[in-house]
RNA sequence: GGUGCGGUAGCUCAGUCGGUAGAGCAAAGGACUGAAAAUCCUUGUGUCGGCGGUUCGAUCCCGCCCCACACCA
């Protein structure tokens, strides 16, 4: 049975480093599931493995696209799963790795099919929904898609646009295309975890952050700034340091800003997977998870 | 030393024409199906600087004191 380890944890939890212990024990290579380290144009703020690691190490969705691209959770499914497929054709063993929650999700049960909405509708909502807020859309879910608006989140901007697409190209509310039972993936998932408390996390990221800075973080953003609308760059560690160079804030404001929104995602994250209880929760400590995972393994 | 303006939640501040108080941020908890490092929801008792006075009742009015800031000497 092929078998794919799955490792989560929140940002700075030091879960590069155990994936790549981990491929190394099995002799196999690793899928990112981070939803901005697949993008060439960002590195230092986003914690990419280093060169020499990338370089011993196959590594699968890091550098693999461009900002300019799109990139989604459905369109990581199928990278992520083609990706598989090549590394067990080789391999019995394969790592996944990352902090993005909803990707991990999408890996291991599938999304549900979707038809692809119009490119046009999109962009005609997200512009008309600049122009006339919340109070637009509001009205505008309650009159086209009256299942959203009594059980969806009407106050959630994002799901309300994403509901209003759906909606209007399929001529279906979303929530009745969500119904699906989990995919069935031809291989075995084993899911593990990284616990750290939350104030040896706290500390780990403010020193991350510390060393981003010092690594060139701000010369990485600068370079950026043509770009900084585009969803890539709505990302911790750089809509600050944009904050920062457009003159709004000091550079003292926009490092203790990059913590404090860092602390705030990995919060979000631990929500997110606390409550898989899929997850075998580890402590940090390299040696001592590879043997536990190989005995896990051994007792399935 | 004098004058002025302040001292209220971890922080910044609002407010109570006298009936013991509330926003934003922080913090904590939660949600999550093609933007997910995104987006959204829930949770606010604190000697209202100290001591007296007036009052049925003071965080609010009065007096003194302490602290901070600004200006004048």
């Amino acid at each position: 049975m092929k078998t794919c380890i799955v490792i989560v944890g929140p940002t700075a939890s030091g879960k590069t480093k155990l994936s790549i212990e981990i491929a190394k024990y099995f002799d196999t290579e690793i899928i990112s599931a981070d939803s901005r380290q697949c993008y060439r144009e960002l590195n230092i703020g986003v914690a990419k493995p280093d060169a020499s690691e990338l370089q011993n190490i196959k590594h699968y969705f890091i550098n693999s696209h461009s900002i300019l691209e799109e990139v989604n959770a459905g369109i990581f499914e199928d990278y992520a799963l083609k990706a598989a497929e090549e590394i067990f054709a080789k391999k019995d063993f394969a790592v996944l790795v990352g902090g993005t929650g909803l990707y991990i999700k999408a890996f291991c049960e599938g999304m549900d099919e979707m038809p692809e909405t119009d490119e046009d509708i999109r962009q005609k909502l997200r512009s008309e929904y600049q122009h006339k807020g919340m109070e637009w859309l509001t009205e505008m879910i309650k009159q086209n898609d009256p299942l959203f608006y009594t059980r969806g989140e009407v106050l959630n901007p994002h799901r309300m646009l994403r509901a209003l697409e759906v909606k209007m190209t399929t001529g279906k509310s979303i929530l009745e295309l969500h119904s699906s039972p989990k995919k069935q993936r031809p291989f075995q998932i084993i899911k593990t975890g990284i616990e750290l408390s939350r104030q040896v996390l706290y500390e780990r990221i403010n020193r991350r952050v510390d060393k981003m800075m010092a690594d060139g973080l701000l010369d990485e953003v600068s370079g950026l700034t043509a770009y900084r609308n585009i969803t890539a760059l709505q990302t911790v560690g750089y809509k600050e340091l944009f904050e920062y160079i457009d003159g709004k804030i000091s550079l003292e404001q926009a490092v203790s800003d990059i913590k404090k929104n860092t602390r705030h995602y990995a919060k979000r994250q631990m929500t997110w997977f606390k409550k898989d209880n899929e997850i075998k929760w580890l402590a940090p400590d390299i040696g001592y998870h590879v043997s536990f995972i190989m005995k896990n393994i051994c007792f399935k």
